[in-house]
DNA sequence: TTGTATGCGTTATCAA
DNA sequence: TTGATAACGCATACAA
């Protein structure tokens, strides 16, 4: 790799010069920086850009964590942040915290030993005063799904408590007076929000909450399956079943099947995130639209404006879950 | 942040002795080991490893470069990546080529600018000669999805054209003697190698090509579907359909019950790559396996191997696709 | 076993 | 407008 003195060899001038027109910075003759540009192209040189952070103490990178890399929610989100940061020049550092405190912790200082410019965090187990005290020592960073009082202007947020309470309000309007619910890992935040929603769902239209009617999952598919198969197996009838996320919801349908019984004639579903599949599912899937993606293109933006100081971006930072109605859900005994 | 410098005068050793305790090299006294791991504690040290690379020539991240960060696809193969990678300290930057010629080149100078240690590459639009190019000259790469001779140790490749020939001769065994084929894009060597074992099933089993039975799609589910409308569009009659991808295979299906079918009854649908939610299709669709992450994985031990040195890692580099026969395929007539 | 000195490829501060 | 030169934070021969 030709370096920037082999350039300024080659071009007969000063180092000083061909950083300046590296980074268009300071005043350069035409005539200098054509010599300049032409030295470059013929040595095929590319700035070393991790001399260039040293030197300038900017990555030009942010660092992301999410808690997992496969499955569809987080790839759609991974996919709109890196497509508006690679639009203005900069670059994004992946790593996955497996919703591991250690891990999460390991990947934050690993992205700031990195010299990330930025953060964009989507965590689970590391605390809020963790966040706030990375936040307050000076670390750039935008939160995904946690919302902190201390900055709020930082925070992309849904109102998960709403979704839930959107999902099951849609069951009870279709007649179903027997709703059970599989939840999300009661440990994470939006786990309790969302139960939450669930219950208020519930009280709101005189329901009764029946502790047996709701089993636990982690948002992972085979969870949504062991979680059905405890539902069945406590013979409390149900007619409609409200889940926590659109995998589990997927994961307890193939249950349903098993079990024999045909959506929705004999069970109306539905989840929530309104991740890509679900279009697919037949019946396709209700669920309550969460943005995910265009949530990560907010935080990429929160980040382009204070740490680049981009201007002129909208920027969002609460978003309002929505109901999608679609196949699985239908009127009671229709 | 503190520097190195700080911790030696706190510890009272040299910056070499700390240096040293850092990287476990050269031989330290548990004495001043002991005082210099205080020291960094006491501090919060972190090696600044932007500097431990300008230094030590060596970036210790590998960069990855998939054609898209959303869909089910690359989430998969990008997490098994980053897994084994993480494993042994090593991080990964990662972007998207958009299956853009430009994009892609761009892509890879990031990285190699970047210092990356290597590149794990899944693309598209970039020519043979460019990857060789690139390999020849000194950078370490692994290939994730083609076969290049020159680089045959670091290709992890599976056998399109014979998956495709599975899948349709799965529907050929079923009785099925009127096929339709949705294709990949035609200017990806995976899409030709597919089209080109769809032909070849056909012509083993002494039926004719018909052109108006194929209809080119993107390998997104749009595509699918337009291509799906087109098929149907031409009158002829077909009892079984063969797609490039499952994702489009998801979008012609969609088009299919709104002309009315049902699924396997009418149609049989076979589909290529067994992404995760073809499981909770339903019926669940028929597939051809093509085990991306384990292929990640590979390339991953790939870099691990050359560029890491690590030893007794077992390396597959060519994989057979297989026949995954679900619902959404029948017996002709049943 | 520990310390000194130099270099990694840039940026940035001064002078000129 | 251009050019020396000192950082940036660390690794690493070489000496001690």
């Amino acid at each position: 790799m030709a370096t920037i003195y082999e350039v300024s060899e080659l071009a007969g001038v000063s180092l000083a010069t061909v950083s300046r027109v590296i980074n268009n910075s300071g005043k350069v003759t035409p005539a200098t920086r054509e010599k300049v540009e032409a030295a470059m192209r013929e040595l095929g040189y590319r700035p070393n850009s991790i001399a260039q952070s040293l030197a300038s103490n900017r990555s030009n990178s942010v660092g992301v964590l999410v808690p997992e890399l496969h499955g569809p929610f987080f790839g759609s989100m991974l996919g709109s942040i890196e497509d508006e940061l690679r639009a203005y020049g900069k670059h994004v550092i992946i790593t996955a915290g497996h919703s591991d405190e250690e891990k999460e912790k390991d990947s934050i200082g690993f992205l700031v030993s990195r010299q990330c410019d930025a953060l964009i965090l989507h965590v689970y187990a590391v605390s809020n005063d963790f966040v706030t005290d990375l936040h307050e020592s000076g670390t750039r960073v935008a939160l995904i799904g946690r919302d902190l009082p201390q900055m709020a202007a930082n925070c992309i947020c849904i109102d998960n408590e709403q979704g839930q309470y959107l999902a099951t309000k849609s069951l009870i309007e279709l007649g179903h007076t027997q709703l059970a619910y599989i939840a999300g890992p009661l440990w994470k935040s939006d786990g309790q929000q969302r139960m939450a929603g669930f219950r208020r769902a519930l009280a709101e239209h005189g329901q009764p909450f029946d502790e047996r009617c709701v089993a636990e999952g982690n948002y992972q598919e085979a969870s949504g399956q062991r979680a059905m198969r405890r539902l069945l197996e406590r013979r409390v009838p149900f007619t409609g079943l409200v889940c926590a996320n659109d995998v589990m919801a997927a994961g307890a349908i193939v249950v349903v099947r098993e079990s024999g019984m045909t959506l929705p004639r004999d069970l109306s579903v539905i989840g929530f995130d309104n991740v890509f599949f679900t279009r697919y599912m037949h019946p396709a899937l209700s669920t309550i639209n969460y943005p995910i993606a265009e949530m990560g293109q907010m935080a990429a933006r929160c980040v382009l404006r204070d740490v680049y100081g981009v201007e002129g971006l909208e920027i969002r930072n609460r978003f309002e879950p929505q109901l999608v109605s679609r196949g699985s859900t239908a009127l009671l005994g229709a």
